[in-house]
DNA sequence: AGCCATGCACCG
DNA sequence: CGGTGCATGGCT
């Protein structure tokens, strides 16, 4: 029997610097190292220095969309990194005219496909956010 | 830990 | 040359 799970859906809220307002060019978003966060995607090691893996991602539309899942790691090399990042995204914020605190959610379905959505900031909920303080601005959605 | 920022390479 | 992405360093 199968008892390993793993959740079939998380969003984050984008930061200014996700969606490129901060002039930056990135061209993606931060991945927290959350261990449930981290489980949805493809684990990546640091046994070779950045490595990365391309995801495939459906939009609502029925868009495809390649991400690249990238685990910079070179503080294990002589360097400073110790970070997830999901590049390649700039297409896709800005054909949906993310901003800083609009939500996106990744969803993977049951034969593996993965879905993207986003969801525009609600600011009420903004409003709760000091009282909720989630630890990241990942989170874990049950579908 | 997470977000901000930037030099360089590549490509249309 | 401008946009995009890689890789990396800095700041909070």
């Amino acid at each position: 029997m199968e008892l390993l799970v793993h959740p079939q859906a998380i969003c984050k809220v984008l930061s200014a610097n996700d969606t490129g307002e901060t002039g930056g060019h990135q061209a993606g978003i931060l991945v927290p190292k959350d261990e449930d966060i981290l489980s949805f995607f493809p684990q990546l090691g640091k046994e070779t220095k950045n490595p990365r893996c391309v995801l495939r991602f459906e939009d609502l539309s029925g868009a495809i969309w390649n991400f690249t899942y990238i685990y910079y790691n070179n503080k294990f090399y002589k360097g400073t990194r110790n970070e997830f990042r999901l590049t390649s995204m700039t297409g896709f914020i800005k054909s949906n005219n993310l901003k800083a605190g609009d939500k996106i959610i990744f969803l993977r379905l049951d034969d593996g496909r993965l879905l993207i959505k986003h969801q525009r900031t609600n600011k009420l909920e903004n409003d709760t956010d000091n009282v909720l303080r989630l630890g990241t601005s990942w989170k874990v959605v049950n579908i």
